[in-house]
DNA sequence: ATGTTGTAGTTGAGATCTCAACTATCTCAT
DNA sequence: ATGAGATAGTTGAGATCTCAACTACAACAT
């Protein structure tokens, strides 16, 4: 099928998926982050590395495994961090047994915050995409991004084996 | 179901797959960009404005029109357009028929830049999404993605009708 | 014809992100 | 113990994005 100068170009129905997820994606982003901006004191990156942090015991976790948790890169996680200590929402401290190592510990201003900010959250969340769904839709969907996630894991690690 | 303070929480099953599409996603679109970067002249968001122009008319689109179609706001396209322009990739003109209007048109240096990128962008959307899914699944999400972004757009539009 | 309101696009400043160094520490084989 | 990588995190400069003006024109009612 659909082949070009050996280019295995996708076929009708192959391109009308790709773009609606392309578009529908980037609508849907651009929604929840906009629901931040106008209703919450958290953006959504905020919001989201707060609620990776509650998660942790002592809610506190390494910057490395926090970059890996939320997938931003170790630059990135760094300055947004420096943004959030000074806001007062995280506070930052040696790692114990690796000298190397920061830990990243949610303030209980943070916490105060990430409380406050939930609800509209989740209301959004139900808006834009759970509400939006039949149960069965979330569930493929949360099955397909599964395995598409671990499809460019392995190819961002170089990592070969399906775990 | 799981409510706390008038507020309904996600259950367990609608927390996971919502945590596959936000982790998911960002694997996915950090791998693609990545397979830009490494192999192609064109980074993502270039490409794909090419593309886009590349469907249009005479390889012309309003500026307007393309930012709706990409999903960019109307400043972020000024910029990119005047990045892509100076590398001589588009040029633009005046509409004609609206003289607040500038139309946005693919040279033939961007046309060249854009077939010779698209084996490679092509071989990056089936490594990391088209091969790693059943057809049935990459129909599933096609369709699944499409709900979830018209329920974006009428909420970003104000827009209450289902069209 | 005039005023009012909406639309198209740009601009520039500040915020954020990326990328490539860089420091410091750890691991581990020799 | 020592040296050669690997790992953790930061830094700063440059690239990119956002946000709020701003200009120019269009549409439309009075």
């Amino acid at each position: 099928m659909g082949e070009t100068n050996g280019v295995h170009w996708l076929d009708d129905g192959q391109q009308a998926a790709w773009r609606s997820f392309v578009v529908g994606n980037a609508r849907f982003w651009e929604a929840l982050s906009a629901a931040h901006d106008a209703e919450l004191d958290l953006n959504l990156g905020e919001y989201t590395l707060l609620v990776q942090l509650s998660e942790q015991p002592d809610r506190t976790q390494r910057m490395s495994a926090l970059a890996d948790g939320l997938v931003l890169s170790r630059s990135r996680l760094t300055h947004t961090v420096a943004r959030m200590e000074q806001r007062g929402l995280v506070s930052r401290c040696p790692a114990d047994g690796d000298r190397r190592g920061v830990n990243c510990r949610m303030t209980d201003l943070g916490y105060a915050a990430l409380v406050a900010a939930a609800p509209g959250h989740v209301r959004a969340v139900r808006r834009l995409l759970v509400d939006i769904l039949d149960p069965e839709e979330m569930q493929a969907l949360g099955r397909i991004m599964g395995k598409i996630g671990a499809a460019a894991r392995h190819e961002l690690t170089g990592d070969p084996r399906a775990c």
